[in-house]
DNA sequence: AATGAATGAGAATTCATTCAT
DNA sequence: CATGAATGAATTCTCATTCAT
């Protein structure tokens, strides 16, 4: 019945990917329309086809990179670890994706801006700092069990605070390279883990 | 010397401070030349006379800024307590700072994507991360002599993970509220102090 | 002959007439192909099938609003009455058909545009003067006839200046709908008549 | 104080009437702000300073097209007459100076479409409507005074449908320049007269 | 020095029209 | 025949920057 067989879905997709790369690279007030349809090898007037405006284009390709993130997540974790050695792998696994998705860090911040301007998809980014968080509180909490933790901590909090940490530690590392990322996350695991106190309080 | 420069210099400081807080309120792209000058209580020409072109003026702003930034944590350490005392009521004094210039941080954001694009004063932003692990650094190691910081770790790569946690902790806290920035500091103060693992690995 | 052909033309008719009341509604330009087409209950592309393009739609429009209201200029006239009669009841008729037609009064001025702009078929709306300055005239001529109206009135002109009237009150009463329609109708009929009619009415 | 002298409001009414002139030859749509400002020997920009849009300008054009009018208008009367002579020798000048307008009715009749949409300053040709009315219908109450005209009319009414009739005149002569204005006033004024007066001219 | 009028490059967006299916 | 996806010409409007006063 339909005169002409395309799949809008992919489309839309293909037209949010190809903006995303530009804006991450060239910023988003840097990227005329123009750019992205070429980008996409399609006319200019297609995109107003699949994208109301250039606002929902960045909603668009913002939606492409947090499934990416998510994606990334759930592969990090090694369930066949201790709680401890998971948590740490997944740790290093994550600076590592985060040490070579640089080029989208850029992109990343413009929808940060957009988020603090009031315009943006808020809940998108809450649930996967939540989903985050959450999975390292799962890790920590199983890490009791396991008396590999200790019990007295209230383990959300924690979670939430060590989630914070790798987001500054890749803030960090994009201003000031050094030292690397690797050398900063030793030394947070190992601060964090072990504490840095002498001795433990009683 | 002359008083004309003395004049010239605070009206810059002026001009740049008003549009500081425009930015950090609108954005760079949505704040106009004109909005500056009106804010400012002059002309719009006036504006060319002290700024050769607007991402001067985000330049000016920005140093404005930092200079307020690194007021705060100079003011932010207490010499009369231990080490790790210092370090704690600094780190809180922080927390406090920062959660008062939520408003202040879209501009931030703002100026981080110019130094991504590789524009903006790097250097700036980067003297400061280092003179803030420095001073972490300093009482860590002060820490050492006072026995009450282990002496086997890398004060310099521990300060700058933790300097790092500091901007990750006020970035999450942007985006969600809960927990608190207190709770996920004091979370964090304590793992950080004591270690979550429950024995220290010999 | 062929039922396809008076399909086609009735599909026609049925996308014009949806156009006409759009155009009459929004205007023109504010009205696009896709508007039509769904107001006709098709596709796009459809509407290019029945007119080459957007300005043939609005002679088609323009063309059935004509005959519409030809038909009403021939319903107007009751030929049981005397001549005068018949003149003053058409004119009243048209007044009330006038006042129930404000809506498409807007295409109305729109068609004068094009046909202002030298494009538009001008001979259609002529035509449309010419019968019903005729079928004035005719009135007037058979009113010589009966004695009813003087007979040293170029019938031809005044007819003319009758016409213009009726448009110039409907013209003047979008504007200004004070006084009435019928109100002005009486006053000029009763200044109209007087002056051609042979005797003045006690 | 000023660094540069300009009278903005002689620019405004500059810009607005070559706006008025080339939207009376070709229509609104059809002129672009650079059409505007490139007869207005200024640039697009400039436009801008002076008009918040597109709408305003045609605004502006029409508050310029209407006070030319009534000051025709006010021109028109001759105080050294009786009242119908008065009358009459205004009714034929208004004629001549619409004959010579033709060029503007085109923006006239678009202004109408505006007015027609619920946009545009209804108010002010409400007014001109208005004061033409009154000086009609003072005219024909001086008449009623000198007994040269009936005195058993509602002068208000017949000065409005008087009025009227003018304009559907111009607007008839438009589409269908036979018979001539001057035919058409003639026999209209003979029919007229005739009917308002209390007694016949012989 | 201070000003704000003038400018035009540049960008987003719309929509009539085409044409492959 | 019918369709609607694709297109790009065209248009409005913004705003950083210049410069005469």
């Amino acid at each position: 019945m339909a005169p002409k067989i395309v799949d809008r879905e992919m489309r839309r997709m293909e037209i949010a990917g190809a903006a995303g790369v530009l804006f991450g690279k060239y910023g988003f007030d840097k990227v005329t329309i123009d750019d992205v349809a070429e980008a996409a090898g399609i006319g200019k007037g297609t995109v107003y086809e699949y994208f109301k405006n250039k606002e929902e284009l960045i909603h668009g390709a913002f939606e492409i990179m947090l499934s990416h993130m998510g994606t990334e997540i759930e592969k990090s974790v090694d369930l066949t670890l201790t709680p401890l050695e998971a948590l740490k792998s997944s740790t290093y696994a994550m600076v590592d994706v985060l040490e070579h998705v640089g080029e989208q860090y850029g992109f990343f911040l413009e929808y940060m801006l957009l988020l603090n301007r009031g315009k943006g998809n808020l809940a998108l980014l809450q649930n996967m700092f939540q989903e985050y968080r959450s999975m390292i509180a799962g890790l920590l909490e199983a890490g009791i069990d396991a008396h590999q933790v200790r019990s007295d901590i209230d383990t959300a909090s924690v979670a939430a605070a060590f989630a914070a940490w790798l987001d500054g530690a890749i803030f960090h590392w994009m201003i000031l390279p050094t030292p690397g990322m690797k050398t900063m996350a030793t030394a947070f695991w190992d601060a964090f883990v072990q504490g840095v106190a002498l001795k433990r309080e009683e």
